[in-house]
DNA sequence: CTGTTAGCGCTTTCAC
DNA sequence: GTGAAAGCGCTAACAG
């Protein structure tokens, strides 16, 4: 076994005295079955030549491939690793090959992907993430996904509405809601919010529906900051508000991360949690479910949600929507004394 | 715009009134330029009729693909996001596309990936994870690499030696070693360690790191035990630890998210850390940096070694092995009183 | 059941 | 500079 020999199927045949076509159906099970005796040869051969198919050729043969997409923003985030770990299970079951993408937060980076997923003629897609509300991108975004869709590829969308191919969507609305509630009944009643950026729907869904959850019995934030929808953003927006010095006693992040980046930024400023401030977050990341102390949060069956994301995908069919519901889950970091 | 309708180079040359060739030299440029004009008519039509090139054909015509391939255990776990995002930005920075595969420990799926890149004539791949030592699921590893490697594709493995490939290594030994040398010099006396599997490389070299460091010390550990490595893996470690009531004062766990484990099962224990017992971990994962009390642990460059790892991979050559240095960050886990 | 043969869409000599 | 034509490796009719 030395220097590159591309064994091909034509070697194979030839190996073993048979046709290419025989040797064809015998190593990718085709139609017709040849005789066991041929089947031993051809597999024989194929052994000791050491081949193996080019799956381009097979691909460009047959038009049409066993390689599906994925396309997250951020695939340290967790909560997009944990979807597309869903996706790509789903997929490893189906055995589909998986090219996962990272946009970087980058509109251009994901149209560009998705053009490579087209290129590649990928069986089907899925988008992770949440979409800026900025026309302009969107715009393009559309019509890439339109182009997509049109090669007749499937496309299922995890948190992001409003195009034209299957959607998966977390009820962050409801979830919120019912966290206000909870925690309303816990005996909570002076609330910020840590908001997303506002041109991000899944920020704008939680935080509206914990107002509408405050609503319902008859209560207002008393603050809402905006800040990036990472770590970070969370550690900043709480700075600002505990420089503002709103009398806040419970704050709800619209996320887990941002939740422990405040954690840590009160922390740092020695404001006791929960004893001084309660907080909140949405999400239920696996990997901070050991922070403490524990954060109070929103589960939402991620790893499920990014499995029916590609069923959709490969299925096709019309654009569905499919709604997964979010579940309170109460933690030490708003326990009341 | 309707049902699909595959472009291809022929429909765009015709429109243009010119010869496949000439389309294709303007569209993908190639060696010679064709005049202006002609220029203009081809990326025109191609336009006009949205014309996407087919991947697949591109590459059974030049018979090279800008597919690389990236394996790891489990996306989810957070060690593994980090270096696989470092291949993935340095992939995307030299516009390659990324097939990553998660072999849920799998080592049956990890050759069966590896073969399947093989089949889709990826230009290289980047292995990551420390391998079991199995010797039999070794062997068939070694023999896929093999297959692999003679293909004439690029290789490059993070956390494993002996491989006929490049090899990125942390200097785990050295590392755990500087990290038993600080906690000595912070007072620390009693040692427990939290082992991983016997077979994974990374941890054995880990403890051995460890033990080794303390022996410059004169010291010995009161306690080994071994668990997964995993969350929790150290949670239950650590249970095993304290019911055997082995007198330790520290206890490093030969990964963060044990060590996080461990500390969780400290909590519902009500043993304070570090008042009660001082708490180290290896790895320094990002989304755990807020945990509290501030793991104490060390560093590896994750994204630089996957950059690297690619860079090596896609260059191919002799095999090289580079290792990255740890750095100790004392944080509060381990705080004296 | 098995072999022939025409493509799949694109790149690449090799002539013009 | 530009085009004709021969593949790249494999599948899928279509004949035997």
């Amino acid at each position: 076994m030395n220097l590159r020999a591309p064994v091909t199927l034509l070697d194979v045949a030839q190996r073993a005295g048979v046709s290419v076509a025989t040797a064809s159906r015998v190593l990718n099970g085709g139609d017709r079955v040849p005789r066991p005796e041929l089947q031993e040869r051809v597999k024989a051969a194929a052994e000791e030549l050491g081949y193996t198919p080019n799956a381009q050729a097979q691909a460009l043969a047959k038009s049409s491939t066993n390689v599906v997409g994925i396309l997250v923003h951020d695939i340290e985030d967790p909560y997009f690793a944990a979807i597309a770990n869903g996706v790509m299970r789903a997929a490893d079951e189906r055995n589909l090959l998986v090219m996962l993408a990272s946009t970087f937060r980058d509109a251009e980076r994901e149209i560009a992907y998705l053009a490579s997923l087209r290129a590649q003629r990928a069986r089907a897609a899925v988008m992770i993430g949440s979409r800026r509300t900025d026309a302009e991108s969107l715009a393009r975004t559309a019509s890439e996904v339109g182009s997509f869709l049109n090669s007749g590829a499937g496309l299922a969308l995890v948190s992001q509405s409003g195009m034209p191919a299957h959607t998966i969507e977390p009820d962050n609305r409801a979830g919120a809601a019912a966290l206000a509630r909870e925690l309303v009944g816990l005996g909570w009643r002076r609330f910020a919010v840590l908001g997303g950026p506002d041109t991000l729907a899944t920020a704008r869904d939680r935080r509206d529906g914990f107002l509408a959850g405050l609503a319902d019995s008859g209560l207002e934030p008393v603050a809402i900051e905006s800040g990036d929808f990472t770590r970070d953003g969370g550690h900043a927006a709480i700075e600002r508000l505990l420089d503002r010095g709103v009398g806040a006693d419970c704050v709800f992040a619209v996320n887990d991360v941002m939740a422990v980046g405040a954690m840590s930024a009160l922390r740092q400023r020695g404001v006791d949690v929960p004893g001084q401030l309660g907080v909140a977050g949405f999400d239920d990341i696996a990997t901070l479910r050991d922070v403490w102390p524990g954060l109070t949060t929103v589960r939402l069956p991620l790893e499920q949600m990014g499995r029916r994301a590609l069923e959709l995908a490969i299925h096709g069919g019309e654009p569905t929507t499919e709604t997964f519901r979010a579940e309170v889950v109460l933690r030490e970091s708003t326990a009341r004394a």
